[in-house]
DNA sequence: ACGCATTATTGCACTAAATGCAGAATTTAG
DNA sequence: CTAAATTCTGCATTTAGTGCAATAATGCGT
């Protein structure tokens, strides 16, 4: 080993830097052309013209197009599942996941957020996805909690899990079919998702 | 004399019946070639050529390679809901969706049905569409339920629906990455994986 | 500062999915 | 048998996505 002092900005490069600079300057620019004029009356070329790159280079930093969007709506998974892991000892599951979610979700919860679940939504091949990514976020969370309470049986915590991404689905879906809703009232509205969740799930046998 | 076929069992002319029969020849060349070469390996020209048709009239049957995959295994759904609509007046809405699925699942669940979600698993681009149908399905199990139950709360029913498909998902999960289980063997296992869902469900709160 | 290895970017050629269109072939109805 | 409707086909075109090799930018040791 050598002289540390050399090497200050050991962290993140110019290299890494500009990597993340770039990919953020095609997300942008993307975003901003499919909320213009739709999904599928963007072509890659146009994406990549806007963001000063060849179209080579998009594919370098998203696999396909669709990428885009979903890459953008992931912004939740990292919150949630933080918010899972911080919690305070005495917490049971099923607190846990609600006070979570409540959390992430005005955390992330913007105007935007809802503009791109609608644009989703409108577009076919992007809605398959959307469902997919829900998968996902299952899987994750369902790790947050295995990995918090592993004397649980991981089959409970897996259908804990599943019910809450549902209501979250579910939830969303009601949420933009609903007029006149803004993002202050988020909490008040997922907490009344969650106790007709409870008392509904009560119900089943 | 031959005005016997004068009046011919107009309810199919020869016109459907044989669409119906072309389709069924593209969706039988294109499973056999994807359970033998793979999704991507598979090209629209080879199923055409298969199937003896063009590959432009490929894509007047399907609107796109994979929905050939999907609308095989939509085979679930008009059973399933179904079986909701058949049950005795008595049942209670819970009973109903237990037995329809048990009902369901020995009518379509067969060891081509098993290979085929084995090869949706293993294609990234088919297993996001999978997910959709899962959310499809539901959408149809709930109107089913709804229009049996019209006097139930809609949301409660939609959120038994969610749990029940979840768990079909989950439960599928489980049998696939299980080995040595056989068809005979899926009422036994869904009999398990219901009792397990009513007992963690309850747990909850 | 200088060269060298690594990585990022680009252009080019190519495959394959998907769509539009116009005409040929087939089916149905009268 | 004829006319209308429908299905099938070939052809051209657009666009997503991949492989490859050449070039440029960056990091690192001396």
């Amino acid at each position: 080993m050598k002289d540390v002092s050399r090497t200050p900005p050991a962290l993140e490069g110019r290299r890494e830097r500009k990597r993340r600079e770039t990919r953020a300057r095609i997300a942008d620019a993307a975003i901003t052309l499919f909320l213009r004029k739709g999904f599928t009356a963007v072509t890659v070329d146009e994406i990549a013209e806007a963001a000063d790159v060849s179209k080579r280079t998009f594919f370098d930093y998203f696999p396909a197009k669709e990428d885009v969007v979903i890459a953008w709506q992931d912004k939740f998974t990292g919150p949630l599942t933080e918010a899972v892991a911080a919690g305070p000892q005495s917490e049971a599951p099923v607190q846990a996941v609600e006070r979570a979610m409540l959390d992430a979700l005005g955390k992330t919860a913007t105007p935007e957020s809802f503009a791109i679940h609608a644009l989703v939504q409108g577009t076919p091949a992007l809605a398959a996805r959307e469902q997919h990514k829900y998968v996902l976020l299952e899987t994750r969370l369902f790790e947050a909690l295995h990995a918090r309470y592993p004397q649980e049986n991981p089959l409970g915590l897996r259908l804990l899990a599943m019910v809450v991404i549902g209501a979250l689905r579910i939830g969303t879906e009601e949420w933009q079919s609903t007029e006149g809703l803004k993002p202050e009232d988020i909490p008040s509205f997922t907490h009344k998702v969650f106790r007709m969740l409870w008392r509904q799930l009560a119900k089943l046998r």
